[in-house]
RNA sequence: UGGGGCAUGGUGCAACGGCAGCACACCAGACUUUGGAUCUGAGGAUCUUGGUUCGAAUCCAGGUGCCCCAGCCA
């Protein structure tokens, strides 16, 4: 893998894996990534599939990539494709291990007749409710079904025949038979099959019983002869189960080993809500920049390398955390920095006439791509007498400090002019400033100041004639408050959707340079942010994204 | 009130009986043709009470707090 390894620091998991191979309990290293196809995958399975292929490639192993597809009404194929994109995206590789739960459906059918038959399980003609009632709570033991004691030969008959669909969904279940006064509740006698007349996305019709996660997830991982489990800590309960499956069935041993989930400010990561957020249309679909999915981040120009880097750095522990968004976007910056070319870039435009300018004339100036990348060369920049800059760098009434355009002052425009500020139009009914006059300095061409004299801010600007027009989608967190995941007793995350998480700005106005890019295109427009192109780009219509602003120091002295 | 898990600066992660460190964030300064980047510096933490020990974030005991579990979801 030509990517820089993502999860690369010690950590309990590694540890774990090592003093395994020490003492010989595997001799080599085999994980798996289990995604359920329900739903797209988000920054919280990155962590997971960072985690997965980390270890397998730290360990010269292996990981397969399986989808956990056991509950047919909730799975679809347009899943499976979409995950497999974002894994790949994020650079790693499962060769021709792309495994199927449901290729195993027959094995592990054959795995429950061997558990009836070794008086391990039963079906269980109890409803729904009356399973649920019998479970007992958590802190009264449960009571053992009245079909707990069927014989083999009558429980091997049902689930004969519930494979052949001879009863309707709900009609019974087959269970494990374990303990009924465990303390643990996942081992007072697990469901291990239902009857779901659904068609599946792989295996079609060809079953109508289909095997719950508990009994699918350990022997799939033994099959494949995982040797290291990794998962999410809700299901550190489920590990004895995990174990006993696996133990009863005398096949390969696996180690299963649970670590938190990632948590990030400002953001949620449930699939249900997710899901939401899309059918309700709070945002324009899965990979809408604002999500936090994997589709989106890419939409919105998050390098996959910004992503591992982040996951590193987050670290793998069982402590349940809360991961400022900050880190995020700072390995965004700090990867885009080194790689995207500088353009100029108006968003909020107003435009500025040279009164001593001469009318009509051009000029080509050279503005340097990247100035932490020489390589990456110069272009030519058209200046004429027209041109626009951004609002915010103008104050009719500069503040303490403001180093920006203002009457009377000078600025320097990047790689052309020091301009003063002689005169501007004000709109006596809205107070809208509408136009400002300027006056050059023709000895300042570059925007070097010759003399000596000290010109403190710089800002950026386009031709007027030559710029092209431009949407820019400028994107915010999408809730306001830090965790979304908790929130007061009669609301609902939703009641703290962002009303300024897009704002669409029409009518900028970029350089001529950018007039044929292409979707996923990265630039930084100096001194407002990263963007890229968006998927919406066509011919004549240029749309970008807002990756992550600039790190604005003049915002913050002037928010105090 | 059952079972499982976790407690280290604001947020995360380290330190594995021997000077509590790193990153992000925050603050201050330098530099600057991006108020970007870069550079320098500062502040700030071991949940609590006992015990063991020359020495405890680390080991032991008791408290406290937080998270997860009662799907025919995964």
């Amino acid at each position: 893998m030509t990517n820089e390894p993502a999860v690369s620091a010690s950590n309990f998991i590694r540890e774990a894996v090592e003093e395994d191979l020490r003492i010989s309990r595997f001799d080599h290293v085999q994980t798996r990534f289990p995604p359920e196809p329900n739903g797209y995958l988000h920054i919280g399975h990155a962590k997971a599939i960072c985690i997965d292929f980390g270890i397998a490639e730290a360990f010269g192993g292996k990981c397969n990539l399986r989808f956990d597809d056991t509950n047919p009404v909730k799975e679809e194929t347009e899943y499976v494709d979409a995950i497999k994109e974002d894994i790949r995206w994020l650079g790693y590789d499962w060769g021709d291990q792309e495994l199927f739960a449901s290729d195993y459906f027959e094995t592990l059918y054959g795995y429950a007749v061997e558990l009836i038959k070794k008086g391990k399980a039963y079906v269980d003609d109890l409803s729904a409710d009356q399973i649920k009632e019998y479970r007992g709570t958590l802190t009264e033991p449960g009571k053992e079904s009245p079909y707990r004691n069927r014989s083999v030969e009558e429980n091997l008959d049902i689930f004969d025949r519930m494979r052949r669909g001879e009863f309707p969904e709900g009609a019974c279940v087959l269970r494990a038979k374990i303990d009924m006064a465990a303390s643990n509740i996942n081992m007072r006698d697990p469901t291990m099959y239902r009857i779901l007349h659904a068609s599946h996305h792989r295996t079609g019709s060809k079953w109508c019983i289909y095997p719950m996660y508990d009994f699918a997830h350990g022997q799939s991982d033994s099959m494949e002869g995982v040797t290291h489990s990794l998962c999410d800590l809700a299901y550190e309960d489920h590990r004895p189960l995990y174990n006993w499956f696996i133990e009863e069935l005398g096949i390969f041993k696996t180690r299963q080993i649970e670590f938190a989930r990632l948590n990030v400010t400002y953001t949620i990561l449930s699939k249900r809500f997710l899901k939401q957020l899309v059918s309700e249309n709070l945002v324009r679909g899965w990979d809408d920049p604002r999500m936090p999915t994997l589709c989106a981040m890419r939409r919105r120009g998050y390098p996959a390398q910004a992503i591992r880097n982040f996951i590193d750095q987050v670290g793998v522990a069982k402590n349940e955390n809360l991961i400022d968004i900050s880190l995020l976007e700072f390995n965004v910056r700090n990867l885009l920095n080194k790689t995207a070319s500088r353009v100029l870039a108006v968003l909020n435009p107003i435009k500025v006439v040279i009164t001593n300018y001469p009318k009509g004339q051009v000029e080509e100036l050279e503005a340097v791509n990247n100035p932490e990348d020489p390589s990456a060369g110069t272009r030519t920049l058209q200046f004429s007498r027209e041109l626009y800059i951004e609002r915010d760098d103008f104050r009719e009434v500069p503040p303490p400090k403001y180093f920006r355009l203002s009457p009377g002052r000078e600025v320097r425009l990047r790689y052309g002019y020091i301009i003063k500020c002689e005169d501007f139009v004000k709109n006596q009914k809205t107070g809208e400033i509408e136009e400002i006059h300027c006056t050059y300095d023709p000895q300042t061409r570059g925007g070097y100041a010759l003399d000596g004299r000290k010109v403190q801010g710089t800002i950026h600007w386009v031709s007027a004639v030559h710029a092209v027009e431009a949407e820019v989608r400028m994107y915010d967190r999408l809730f306001t408050i830090q965790n979304p995941n908790k929130v007061e007793e009669d609301k609902s995350y939703l009641d703290y959707v962002s009303p300024d998480s897009l704002k669409v700005l029409t009518g900028c106005r970029v350089e001529p340079s950018l007039a044929n890019v292409k979707p996923g295109q990265q630039f930084q427009f100096e001194r407002k942010g990263f963007f890229c192109v968006d998927l919406d780009t066509k011919p004549g219509q240029l749309i970008f994204n807002l990756t992550v602003p600039l790190r604005d120091t003049w915002a913050k002295i002037e928010s105090k």
